[in-house]
RNA sequence: GGAGUGGUAGUUAAGACGGUUAUAACGCCGGCCUGUCACGCCGGAGGCCGAGGGUUCAAGUCCCUUCCACUCCGCCA
């Protein structure tokens, strides 16, 4: 019913859409103010509110960058003012008419536009719209399907819109610093070869080479180091990346990094630039000036001090080493664990037994068996482990971790990995849950000394940490291969507020040194031929000493907006399952396309 | 691959232990209104309770399967 009324209306009011003509718009919605009063301006938007008076009608006109009042008078201009009864929410109208003051007491200061109204004195009706599945208002919060599907009608709200303004901003604050900085934007291929260290790589079947394929990109790592052999001495580019891998609210399929690489600079002249490029970026599209250079944290005290290799440093709740203490402890998952470290939250007397409860629920996440605890009350220490615990032990306890009367310990025992997972993890949770985080502040620093390798236990074998492109620090390159678990990588991530926001590293620039990569890797040397011969030769023909860093664009705007999901910042992003809930991609395709590509597909119709 | 949260009118949500006609707000439609600005007042329409199956005299509510969205683990150099 309602739709079919809809449908009529609609039909109806179409019959008054009118072409544009040689209508050009003076203004828009967000800048005439008190000294345009008397000005004769013409305006182009969508209908925001109407409020028919049945004498005057107010309509707020909304384009992307705010809202104007416009008035139509019986009096000045009865045909436009009649004709005006047919609008309704998101049509679309150009209007003509003068700029008036508003009335005495009738000024509204949440508008920019807020002391002014236009008189409409003519107007044209561009286009009618459909009743809209949800207000375009940022007080109404439509489920996130529902945007997705109307993104084009999620992206006229104030929140996106402003925050596509901001993703502006931050570019071109990007290409200015890179340009004065001397750097070439440069683009590299979409369509290249598959790599099989990292992510999963996307797919692309060549039609003129049947059976081969194409990847894209996981990021243009190799080019950009071809272009440093190449001369071009320094470069960057905002470029799209893609990886196959599962989504995540701040991980999308395809998603952007500011590339960067400088020929000729080790890690301080990469960092250097980095901080001034984020600098830069935080006053143009924030207007805030950050303290340059950030602090820096190797990665060994990083996870020492934190339990992750990115941390949020707005509070404490640092976590301790306890083992020695609880070595000989009555407490068997103390005194047998590898490792034992502790929490200490101050004032946490206070928490009840059902949020403990939620937190041994989430350290479990990570692999935790459980989560002890002890409430530091002024009479005795409350906990299920207390009685274990020796005097000398409890004395040991109080001077590692500076216990005071109304704190909770939280202490957690096992492997390394593990222990660092739980605590460090619950440790960011606790800041959120105690509200120890204080709004608006931006704490960077750089995570510096990384391990080059890290052990898989799957494919039993190392594999980069960062890349296999990394530079191993000169100091450590002989035990590439007699230790290569302890060699540390010239590589370092800067870090804001507990997320990675970019990570780099020195490369190896000469092909003896990239051989002996490979071949920590786990690569036979004809294996690392077939697939990187091509940069090693490069390597041969005088690589200069290079490197540089690449951030996530997305992230980085994210932070910048005060977002939780990348998905805030990006104009179309996909689903969880990675589709696109707006043009239903990925879809099947015609038989003839795949006959074309030499594909088939495996039968999956029986049952 | 796994764990969790959610899905009820166009939207956002409420719906104790299974029990008559499934609520509210906003939106939508009609009417009235010359200073509103999330206008106001009066009236009205609008529902396969995500889908499928089961238990029951009776299911939005209980059970099973499944789909979708989100958060997280694994994964993401």
């Amino acid at each position: 019913m309602q739709q079919d009324t809809e449908r009529d209306l609609q039909a109806e009011h179409q019959k008054f859409v009118e072409p544009l003509g040689d209508w050009a718009r003076t203004h828009d919605c967000a800048s005439l103010t008190a000294k345009d009063i008397q000005a004769e301006v013409c305006l182009m938007g969508w209908v925001q509110f109407r409020r028919d008076h049945g004498g005057l009608i107010f309509v707020d006109l909304r384009d992307r960058a705010g809202l104007t009042q416009v008035v139509f008078s019986p009096e000045i201009a009865p045909e436009a003012h009649e004709k005006a009864r047919i609008l309704r929410t998101e049509y679309v109208l150009a209007a003509r008419g003068y700029v008036r003051a508003r009335p005495d007491g009738m000024t509204n200061p949440n508008l920019k536009t807020g002391e002014i109204e236009v008189v409409i004195r003519e107007w044209k009706l561009l286009n009618t719209a459909k009743t809209p599945p949800f207000l375009i208002e940022d007080r109404t919060d439509p489920g996130e399907n529902l945007r997705l599907e109307y993104r084009y009608m999620d992206l006229r709200r104030k929140s996106m819109a402003s925050n596509m303004i901001l993703r502006h901003k931050a570019a071109q604050s990007v290409r200015r610093y890179l340009d004065e900085e001397g750097f070439l934007e440069v683009e590299t291929p979409f369509l290249t070869r598959s790599t099989p260290e990292g992510a999963r790589d996307f797919l692309v079947p060549s039609r003129v080479n049947q059976g081969q394929f194409y990847a894209l990109p996981q990021s243009p790592q190799i080019f950009k180091q071809l272009l440093m052999v190449g001369g071009l001495d320094r470069y960057f580019q905002i470029v799209r990346c893609f990886r196959d891998e599962d989504l995540r609210a701040d991980r999308q399929p395809e998603f952007t990094q500011i590339d960067i690489e400088m020929s000729f600079v080790d890690e301080e002249r990469v960092m250097a630039m980095a901080e001034g490029l984020i600098a830069r970026v935080f006053k143009d599209a924030l207007g805030k000036a950050l303290a340059l250079p950030f602090p820096r944290l190797t990665w060994e005290e990083a996870m020492r001090r934190f339990g992750v290799d990115k941390p949020d440093t707005r509070f404490g709740l640092e976590l301790e080493d306890v083992t020695a203490i609880v070595r000989g402890s009555q407490f068997r998952l103390f005194s047998a664990a590898p490792l034992v470290k502790a929490m200490r939250v101050p004032g946490g007397e206070t928490l009840s037994r059902k949020e403990i409860d939620d937190f041994t629920e989430f350290v479990k996440i990570y692999g935790a068996q459980g989560l002890a605890w002890i409430k530091i009350r002024p009479d005795e220490w409350q906990s299920p482990i207390a009685k274990f615990l020796s005097e000398t032990e409890r004395a040991g306890l109080v001077k590692a971790l500076g216990l005071e009367v109304g704190d909770i310990v939280f202490f957690q025992a096992g492997d390394l990995d593990m222990v660092n997972a739980a605590l460090g993890n619950l440790r960011v949770h606790l800041g959120g849950h105690l509200g120890l985080i204080k709004p608006d502040t931006h704490n960077f620093l750089w995570v510096t000394d990384f391990p080059l390798f890290e052990y898989d236990k799957e494919e039993q074998r190392h594999v980069a940490c960062h890349h296999p492109f990394t530079s191993p620090r000169p100091q450590d390159a002989d035990k590439l291969r007699s230790d290569p678990g302890r060699v540390k990588a010239r590589a370092y991530d800067m870090v804001l507020n507990g997320t990675e926001v970019g990570g780099g590293s020195i490369r190896n620039h000469t092909a003896p040194m990239q051989r002996d990569m490979f071949a920590a890797l786990g690569f036979n040397p004809e294996d690392a031929e077939a697939q990187f011969g091509f940069l090693m030769q490069a390597l041969e023909y005088g690589a200069p000493p290079h490197g540089g860093i690449a951030f996530g664009f997305d992230r980085l705007v994210m932070l910048l907006a005060g977002e939780n999901s990348i998905r805030e910042v990006i104009a179309f992003p996909k689903t969880q399952k990675a589709t696109c809930l707006l043009t239903n991609a990925p879809a099947q395709v015609e038989p003839k396309q795949l006959r074309e590509l030499g594909l088939r597909l495996r039968e999956q119709e029986k049952k």
